[in-house]
RNA sequence: CGGGCCGUAGCGCAGCUUGGCUAGCGCGCUUGCUUGGGGUGCAAGAGGUCGGGAGUUCAAAUCUCCUCGGCCCGACCA
């Protein structure tokens, strides 16, 4: 046994940690050796590698989209906004305080401690790094609104924020994070609701239709609304540890902001009236919940509409009259499959043997492989696999440009099927409270249960088992049940899980 | 901020209990040959303020104190 001891170099520098022994490592070590981020200097902050980058453009591009197909343009705000601005919506401020990072100075000089903030350079107002942007974009608003002519104003930012958290883990939580952030004003609240509607649909669509990642799309709690909303909606999707996470949120704010920040407007009655506004925003965390919707011990499984490398090319060959039949053979392939739309990538790399090849590929997720040896050159065929499973199948190139296309939608497809097959199955019905603990801590998952709207039973269920009310669904309401806790009739039916 | 674990080569670690040879191993890296259809093999080589500071000692990676940093679990959260 003492052989054992001294692992082998498969076992040490490559293969991913496996998912059964700890879910969170697993899903840490996978994101660090599928080069998505790093650690940076700074704890909490996380550096987005370029193929983190490379998926994050991706979808942005598919956002950017919807955006503009539903009459949204981009803009961007600043990055420092008065201490002042945070604090005109009480209950915004109250959300946001405990975690913003506040600039005092701006300028530093030579002290007794090294170099530090010069005192003389100490700034009348703070500013606080943006936790988010409804203030200084709600300030802006109030200036840019005066008629009803003026509105709706449709604008969305990409942009970086900060939230001082306690506790970070890659993509899921970071302290500088990515995302962006949709502000609108509008003139009635009809218009409003409907705005904040049809984004949280646009949120449901990307997700499930581009990350292959199914979602709930329901409302909060009270408890669990953005700080200042009337309203908050989100989608909400299931891991494969059985716990939740948020991944896109659509708020209705009323006019609260509009209140706070003066965005007022003469009505078409000629009467001075405040606008109805509505923020969502969708984060880098989108990628994490990609990586842990679909990836397995091997490393990532990325949907091929996302993929920034959809096939992945590996020549094989043994002598250089080989290398030269097969780099020709590899080059008309590319020309083709690149002319039919597909993402293709040669793996051209000398230092390594086709073996580390596929594994390599497969740790960064990549759909399809295709192998390309002297054989294949002769036989006008290659090798294809899934990353998705299946046994490896020799095909002729010949129609593989119209073939690979079709592949990789089924590939998207079986992707969603396999992940939603998985979270249909961990949705669970319960009818009391005791049920719903035992429930959430022996299988997770998402937990159905009938709530009335206490929130002292809510606080109970997080203190007891770590689960929050995750959404509120229409379609999950109806059926007469005694509500958990209070024992009162309710026709309102809650999804409970443990969330990331 | 509370509880636990950890800082030794680019990465992963051993050595520390019981202080003592020139501080080791695997991977990676460099050069050359070999090999190539599932993580090649051989040879030579480069690479270290043992997180930092102070102390004990003839002698500290090892013992003591202080300090800094990281990770995990909690409170907080997109």
């Amino acid at each position: 046994m003492a052989d054992s001891q001294q692992p082998s170099s498969k076992d040490k520098n490559l293969g991913v940690t496996p998912r059964a022994t700890d879910y969170a490592l697993w899903y840490q070590d996978l994101v660090l050796k599928a080069e998505l981020a790093d650690y940076s200097p700074v704890k909490g902050c996380m550096v987005v590698r370029p193929y983190g980058w490379a998926l994050w453009e991706k979808i942005r591009d598919i956002f950017d989209g919807f955006f503009k197909a539903t009459g949204h343009q981009n803009a961007q705000f600043p990055l420092l906004i008065p201490l002042s601005f945070l604090a005109k919506e009480a209950s915004h401020v109250e959300g946001f305080a405990k975690e913003c990072a506040v600039v005092t100075h701006y300028r530093l000089k030579a002290g007794p401690n090294g170099i530090e903030p010069d005192p003389e350079s100490k700034l009348e107002e703070p500013l606080i790094v943006r936790p988010t942007s409804e203030t200084i974009i709600g300030s802006m608003y109030a200036k840019w609104v005066q008629s009803w002519r003026d509105l709706p104003i449709l604008i969305n930012q990409w942009a970086n924020v900060v939230r001082w958290e306690m506790r970070t883990r890659l993509f899921l939580r970071t302290t500088e994070f990515f995302w962006q952030e949709g502000h609108t004003a509008h003139e009635t609240e009809a218009e409003a609701v409907a705005e904040t509607l049809q984004m949280i649909e646009v949120y449901r669509k990307v997700a499930e239709e581009f990350l292959a990642m199914p979602v709930l799309v329901g409302m909060k709690s009270p408890a669990e609304r953005f700080a200042g909303a009337i309203d908050t909606w989100c989608i909400e999707a299931l891991m494969q540890d059985g716990k939740a996470l948020q991944a896109g949120t659509s708020h209705f704010l009323g006019q609260n902001f509009a209140k706070a920040f003066e965005i007022q407007f003469s009505g078409r009655d000629g009467q001075k009236q405040h606008a109805w506004t509505t923020s969502w925003g969708v984060s880098t965390r989108l990628i994490g919940g990609l990586v842990m919707t679909h990836s397995d011990d091997k490393g990532l499984v990325l949907p091929p509409r996302l993929a920034p490398i959809q096939a992945v090319i590996i020549p094989i060959w043994r002598k250089d009259e080989e290398k030269l039949a097969v780099t020709s053979y590899v080059d008309a392939l590319v020309t083709k499959l690149k002319g039919a739309g597909v993402r293709v990538h040669v793996d051209d790399r000398e230092q390594f043997k086709p073996g580390y090849k596929f594994n390599d590929w497969e740790l960064r997720g990549v759909p399809l492989r295709l192998e390309v040896g002297p054989r294949d050159v002769a036989a006008g065929k290659c090798v294809l696999a899934r990353r998705d499973g299946g046994e490896k199948q020799i095909v002729d190139v010949a129609g593989l440009e119209t073939r690979l296309p079709m592949l990789l939608e089924e590939i998207q497809a079986a992707l969603f099927a396999k992940a939603k097959a998985f979270r249909d199955a961990s949705i669970r019905r319960v009818h009391t409270y005791e049920e719903l603990v035992q429930t959430i801590e022996e299988k997770g998952g998402f937990v159905l249960a009938p709530w009335d709207g206490d929130a002292a039973v809510e606080a109970k269920v997080k203190e007891e088992c770590k689960a929050t009310i995750r959404c509120i669904r229409k379609e999950d309401c109806g059926e007469k049940a005694k509500a958990i806790g209070t024992g009162k009739e309710t026709e309102q039916w809650v999804v409970f899980a443990k969330a990331y």
